[in-house]
DNA sequence: TTCGTTACCGAACAAACAGTTCGATATTAT
DNA sequence: ATAATATCGAACTGTTTGTTCGGTAACGAA
């Protein structure tokens, strides 16, 4: 991809993540994207066909990023995924939004969490649904799979939720703790 | 209220409602609203201050009124609280879903739930809070009264979510049997 | 370095929408 | 019957969106 591009690109990015964290998705305008960002009004409708679709790709990248790297990381040590073992996945997530990587839990607790816990949870389902023999349990028995692993990704992003709206006062291995217990 | 006004403010909610479950709250305009419910744009203004009041004084009317109702049975006949009795408040809400009164599962499962279910999840979490030592349990134990409640309450509510996604094919009674299988 | 390609700029533009104002009309409660 | 008030509807301002286009600068490959 041209320099050009990517830098644009970044531009756009670093602007609207600093928005969204400032006010409401809704209240934001393209125009205000552009001032931030220092580019041509053409060119970002060059690069993005409506504000949809620019938080939508923001989305894919910041959470892609992070389970590209949790699932690479399954395939090489399966055992992260026990629950009992101190570095499981969840652990691992957990640790990864308290040192607050790209300010994904910035994004996540601003007045537009809704969003980015919707394309959270989806991430989390599909990892948690590749590894479900591991989440073997006496509950699972009597539940459908799709409604298990809908509820263990369900659990996790809404304790995550309420993790940060007590603004993150537990340390990861707790949260984990309570993550257990809960599910 | 004078009948005028009431019937102003009918017609508005129900216009809104149809096209809320016609397409995403942000593409839906004022333009459109007024034109549905076949009223001068004046006095849409004179209502409503915007579109996003419009929408919460939409959801507090549709949502309060079934936690009202769900507050006073708890009040009257404890037990329901009681997971194991047939006519649980849980039962009771999944069937109130069933039946689809006041179009709420249509809302719920559109494009704009996301909104419809957090306002769910803030009743249920009061409703639960209140009843707090009927949901004693081992876990309980263990976990912060809040954590614990708003665990509750997200349960309940991703199962909600769960189910409508899956076009609500299980019976009341069935999922009731999983939402407390689950918690 | 050169050259063809591509991205960016920025101003101008049309269309859509939000929200306000106001005088005229119709409905209400008492 | 009357005074108060809700509605109507058209007109208007200001904002935002998304497009167009000619000119300029940066890129990558030969």
């Amino acid at each position: 991809m041209d320099r050009r591009q990517r830098k644009t690109r970044e531009a756009v990015f670093k602007a609207f993540t600093e928005l969204l964290s400032e006010k409401n998705v809704s209240q934001i305008t393209v125009g205000e994207i552009i001032e931030r960002a220092d580019i041509g009004r053409a060119t970002f409708y060059a690069h993005f066909e409506t504000k949809d679709f620019l938080l939508k790709e923001l989305c894919e990248e910041l959470f892609c990023h992070i389970f590209d790297r949790a699932e690479g990381h399954s395939n090489e040590h399966r055992h992260i995924f026990d629950c009992d073992a101190p570095d499981s996945v969840f652990l691992h997530l957990f640790r990864h939004l308290a040192k607050n990587d790209n300010n994904i839990s910035e994004l996540l607790s601003c007045q537009n969490n809704e969003l980015f816990l919707r394309y959270f949870k989806e991430g989390l389902a599909r990892l948690v649904e590749s590894q479900l023999e591991l989440f073997a349990d006496r509950k699972a028995e009597e539940l459908p799979d799709d409604f298990w692993v809908n509820h263990i990704a369900s659990t996790f992003v809404e304790t995550v939720r309420w993790w940060i709206d007590n603004n993150m006062k537990e340390s990861p291995e707790v949260i984990t703790q309570y993550f257990m217990l809960a599910v």
